[in-house]
DNA sequence: TTCGTTGCAAAAGTTTTGCAACTTT
DNA sequence: AAAGTTGCAAAACTTTTGCAACGAA
């Protein structure tokens, strides 16, 4: 995971310079906050996958793998969870009653396609899309920051299963 | 607001035949449900103007509008509210804590700007985005119901607000 | 009369916060 | 030593639900 700060470091796609534990560092520095076990142990633990995950979901992981020293609350991971954010290594998305994160630090841009079956989150690059926002936000003298771009429907799996259920005579 | 129903009517710019008034009625008959005081306060409500809201907001509003007889709780509000988005006449989504609400029965489809400074949602339509959404799913096998998206930066208004205040020296 | 509906208050679910003890610098 | 951090439990918020009284069909 973690390596020589002069070589290149690969998450996904894009090549950044820094691990996401050292640009974590810097942000921490750059407001006066401190390095402590616990901010190590989840930013190690965030990037240590690239899947979308909740508040909840990482607590349980986190008190799985640690029970013991170096145990993070509940209050610490949500605190921690903003400051990712802040810092530009977590990106945060509200998809249900609960907010979504996944990786934004050397991890390109793109969307999803939401299966509202199965909840499963597809990501896609569109260079398009890039293009679009830009040209609408033109027209409204609007200064854009981001967007998000949400394709909900049934995913290919979902839809298969749904087939071997309802025979084809029920569709009639 | 209530027209003959042999009249087309419109809200916005999409022309249809019944008022969500009339449209509603039918859904609740279709799930046998009832038409009640409650229900239609609240529709008429809603549907009078074309702006977005969130629960709270329409508790407040019916409230000051309505202190006497027909008053319409906090939980009827939530559960009508689920009513009209089953019912096709309202769209729901999220954008803060709060879950906010759009008119969707007698409105185009459309998309959003979203200023992170004073909240505003500027509406906006593309074609090219319906095309570009297709273009997407076709490549996953992915069978799309919908799609969000929401552009955020910051307004004209906000921006021009903000030089106001910040001398442009201070931009070196 | 039957059965859906309402309002209330309590419950649920997620996220935030006050505070005393504890760590990092 | 000074100042930020943690864990805990309580609080804050939004939304949902059980239930008895009520109202529509």
């Amino acid at each position: 995971m973690i390596q020589d700060s002069h070589t290149d470091f690969s998450l996904g796609e894009v090549r950044v310079s820094m691990t996401p534990q050292e640009r974590f560092d810097e942000y921490l520095q750059s407001k006066g906050k401190r390095t402590t076990s616990q901010r190590r142990v989840l930013v190690d633990h965030v990037f240590s996958r690239h899947e979308h995950f909740d508040a909840d979901e990482l607590i349980d992981q986190l008190n799985r793998k640690a029970r013991g020293a170096d145990r993070v609350s509940r209050a610490t991971v949500y605190r921690a969870l903003d400051e990712l954010v802040e810092a530009g290594l977590l990106r945060k998305m509200s998809l249900g009653s609960r907010s979504v994160y996944e990786h934004d630090y050397g991890y390109p841009q793109h969307d999803h396609l939401h299966c509202t079956e199965c909840d499963e989150l597809i990501e896609f690059r569109s260079d398009e899309l890039l293009a679009l926002r830009e040209a609408v936000a033109r027209g409204y003298g609007f200064r854009v920051t981001g967007h998000r771009l949400t394709i909900s429907g049934v995913c290919r799996a979902c839809a298969e299963k749904r087939h071997r259920k309802i025979s084809p005579l029920d569709l009639i």
